[in-house]
DNA sequence: ATCAGCATGTAAGGCGTTACATGATTCA
DNA sequence: TGAATCATGTAACGCCTTACATGCTGAT
């Protein structure tokens, strides 16, 4: 029922710093938000041209030669959309972690596969911090600049929670190798 | 394309332990479950009728008086592809915090609107952290069933991370909230 | 000349949520 | 008697993913 799709306030968002075409924004949202939120073609073409319908964002036509480019920018009204949805104290979190499923049904293969899925994860995890880590060392110098002390923050959610991962594994595998249990 | 529906899987991880109807089912889910995948009624009674049709559950029917009550137990199929699933390496893992979102796009309106934003998830992970610091004191008396085992982990997992989440909070709300920067 | 990357989109299908519809039983 | 809980489902709708379709440009 109630308007939910939040790629728009993902567009939004990313059009109120600069004015980019749908390609630019899948670039964007690729980078670091891909930690927290994914977006596909497919998902941000419709998105613009929905938005550009209600007048949250206009287009401007920058193609040059036969290079078809369409950029978009945010309207009065599409940052006040934004603002609105930043003052809801409500925001929906959900975690979907197959991981977890397969822990949480472990019992039917027992401890071996368990782990193994436990080491995939942590592999994945620590690739992932890595480059979470060099995100947030690169914002923490430039962290003068308003904007990046946000950009910062989000990244260190990631540094903070991938390392709080990390510890997991390492209990998780320990107790699944003793036999004390 | 490919069978990506997990809420089947759900389904004959549950239905490995014990005989349980839809309802019982959802009842489950929403339990420790909850943390990381959820499930409804319009998610699992058309899933229940596919996967009697495909042979992965049986049902019988154990209705008492005027009152209709399917109960479904797993076949020996269905334990075939819940472990050839459990033995698959790759695992889907993916968040959606808006609390994420907000903050990253925290410049649009400000340092005490994302103040806020992160006292309202800080306020969650808190309620939340009980409820499974309460799973896992109750588990952990149990371990010795290899079962609890796992479901202990699941629920230790939850802790550690919502432990990093509260963390997090904390260095955020100073960082706002400071003049240096 | 060819390939990677730039650039825009559509179509089909799957998955899931929400609301709705219906009725029985138990307990205060 | 009325409310909460048990119990099963369907329908509408929305959102997203994947695959497909098309064409330009710049670098090797």
């Amino acid at each position: 029922m109630a308007r939910e799709r939040k790629i728009d306030m993902v567009i939004l968002g990313l059009l109120s710093h600069e004015e980019l075409t749908g390609y630019d924004i899948k670039k964007r949202i690729d980078g670091a938000i891909s930690f927290f939120w994914k977006g596909s073609f497919g998902n941000i073409y419709p998105a613009l041209k929905d938005m550009e319908g209600s007048g949250l964002i206009e287009r401007h036509d920058t193609s040059v030669g036969g290079r078809e480019k369409i950029a978009y920018c945010i309207t009065e009204s599409g940052r006040n959309t934004l603002t609105e949805w930043l003052n809801e104290e409500q925001a929906n979190n959900e975690l979907r972690y197959e991981t977890l499923l397969k822990l949480f049904f472990g019992g039917v293969c027992g401890r071996d596969v368990t782990v193994r899925n436990i080491e995939v994860f942590e592999e994945q995890v620590e690739k992932d911090l890595k480059l979470l880590k060099m995100y947030c060392d690169n914002l923490e110098k430039a962290i003068d600049k308003e904007d990046h002390m946000y950009f910062y923050l989000t990244a260190s959610f990631g540094v903070e929670s991938y390392e709080a991962y990390l510890k997991w594994c390492k209990k998780a595998k320990k107790m699944l190798r003793s036999n004390d249990i």
